[in-house]
DNA sequence: ATTAATCTTGACCGTTCGGTCAGGTTTATT
DNA sequence: AATAAACCTGACCGAACGGTCAAGATTAAT
């Protein structure tokens, strides 16, 4: 009988987790991100974080058993939507498109969710305490083939020699930068954020050196 | 009688300045940099702080304050280690000379001292409440001398036409990667930090490509 | 040798932290 | 209508935080 009630409750949950739990688990989620990116992870509290989503923080142990857990789950959503950038890297012949494409949707995605970046990047300096096996393996497989790809297109001479991890490493901290810097950028550009134009023209820029820069380009 | 005696204790201290304070200062703010850059701001204790310096907590507030006081100072000596790296950019007359300068010296110093670059990073993360002055004053005037130099080879077409302050940017985001995101790049190497011999090949590759994207090359 | 200034430190303080829990309310199942 | 599961939350807890302080030890000036 128990063992019965057990299962019944089980398939229920899976079926149509209650409408309840999904609305606010993304509301405690959506406020973790905002007071995580402003305060980093020591900085944050549950209080902060509960007082963001409009819940009594007794509600997010509901939810979350920890400030970790609740963490992890954060970081969990950034690390596949960052991987998931890498689409049209993959989905092109050339590295003329494949690279400006992957710059591209890197510069709009960091851009468009510039908190979720410095959540990224905060986590990086402070050493990955939190997410290292998952660079040690999942994102280390996922530098691997494209270190293939930009080999292969070395070897037919399309761009000219170099280190294809090097050439990962800056445009990955160039496509961040913008967002994660973006408080300096600010201050040296009279107090106003990048406009959509000026942001543009640095997408345009970043695009054009970097591909001038390894060759394939003029 | 008490101004004489004032202005005596003032003087003599200047002049040589207790070999205890200077000794115990230091000591104090070598054992911040650490532990602000390990743990963050928020993350980091005045107990830790203490232990790291060998120190009972209550003798670093002799010294210092407040927490934030002391953090201040960490962040003045980085700001002025940051402006110092510029002084190859201003010797050289020559952009690729200019530039390969600065960015070696970026680089160089990212590898030497990644514990400044990081305190400085998180710092920006997070806004940069504590600095914003400075980020609008000295590093906005600093630059715009910068972007001067390289709006005049622009126009004797040295080098092609750009925005010189995305140039900039671009070369920061670059040089300070190496350091922010060297647990990153570590998990990407084989649990490796780079050797010797791979950070130069790093150096000899930004160095190309962007003085290459920036056409002063080929 | 005396005195004043500087330095040192264990013990302590109020506050805030992450987390718990009992007991009530709402929702879903029969 | 009854019952069980899920959800909600004010009040509370021990631990750790930044910071204080009085009293003693050390150093420097006369």
């Amino acid at each position: 009988m128990k063992n019965d009630l057990t299962k019944y409750k089980k398939t229920a949950k899976s079926v149509r987790k209650n409408q309840i739990r999904i609305i606010n688990e993304r509301r405690i989620l959506e406020a973790a991100v905002k007071i995580f990116a402003g305060y980093g992870y020591q900085g944050a509290t549950m209080r902060k974080i509960a007082e963001e989503a409009g819940l009594p923080k007794a509600n997010l142990h509901y939810y979350f058993q920890t400030k970790e857990q609740l963490y992890r789950q954060v970081l969990d959503g950034i690390f596949k939507d960052w991987l998931a950038a890498a689409n049209t890297f993959d989905e092109c012949e050339e590295p003329v498109e494949a690279l400006r494409g992957y710059i591209e949707t890197k510069m709009d995605l960091s851009r468009k969710r510039p908190l979720e970046s410095r959540i990224w990047a905060e986590e990086i300096l402070r050493g990955a305490p939190l997410i290292q096996d998952q660079l040690e393996q999942t994102l280390a497989a996922w530098l691997d083939t494209r270190v293939k790809r930009i080999t292969e297109w070395i070897n037919k001479g399309t761009i000219q020699t170099m280190n294809p991890r090097i050439l990962m490493y800056m445009i990955w901290a160039v496509t961040q930068h913008f967002a994660d810097f973006e408080s300096q950028i600010r201050a040296l550009n009279q107090q106003q954020n990048l406009s959509d134009e000026q942001f543009a023209e640095a997408k345009t820029q970043v695009v054009q050196t970097i591909l001038k820069g390894i060759g394939a380009l003029d």
